[in-house]
DNA sequence: AATTTTGTATCGGTTTTCCGATATATTTAA
DNA sequence: TTAAATATATCGGAAAACCGATACAAAATT
């Protein structure tokens, strides 16, 4: 029952989770955390955040400087993505309103573009 | 392709996403966020939020004490599912990677031996 | 009516997230 | 090799999320 306080903001867990399809540095990171977000998080933050989750034992890096899970990174990961799809469990609801929605512009950047 | 900083905590986005459903008071979007979370936030959480959005024009109260979305609301649950969607564009992949179900207590094992 | 219980709300303060500025290292270009 | 550009990293601090303690209000129970 007791899920342990996860999920408290969404970059820690967006990067285990872009780290667990591969292997990226700092920059590639702000990169792809710029085509979901819409604005790249600066130096600042991503730094500190991979020092953080290194320092928990969570990432490796490599001699190309290149961030990637520890077990326990991939372990930790599992946690999380379970305690964000027990919150919400409910998304396939959103993406319907989201597109569907007579009152909102309706421009989802994943939607396919309908001519 | 700018999509100005929504998303910053779940918490006032959760409460936007359950208060578009149904309206609710305090001690019920407590609860409701337990079932979700798993842990209740405390009230000295809960009442600022909503106090915060309130002063936004996000929520109005009833003589009930019932929250529910104003029409602006409504319009920022609207940007913040888009951007939400847009981060967590992939979340399928996270179901399929954890293959727990929500409401079991049944543990995420993708635990390999252990070397 | 008085007491207990539950809900509502505020306040102060701690923790966390995040960024701007800056510094260092590495790569690329000259 | 030097200079420029890019990537990596640190630091201090601002802003926000969040909670515990507390107080007040309303409802339920006695």
């Amino acid at each position: 029952m007791n899920k342990h306080c996860a999920m408290k903001g969404f970059l820690s867990f967006l990067i285990l989770w872009l780290l667990n399809k591969k292997s990226l540095t700092g920059a590639e990171i702000g990169l792809e955390l710029e085509k979901r977000k819409g604005h790249r998080p600066s130096p600042g933050t991503i730094y500190p955040v991979l020092k953080d989750l290194t320092k928990k034992g969570l990432l490796k890096i490599d001699i190309e400087k290149r961030y990637s899970l520890t077990k326990k990174g991939k372990q930790e990961l599992d946690n999380n993505i379970q305690s964000f799809l027990d919150t919400f469990w409910d998304v396939d609801e959103m993406r319907e309103h989201c597109c569907c929605h007579p009152n909102s512009d309706s421009n989802c950047s994943h939607k396919e573009p309908t001519t």
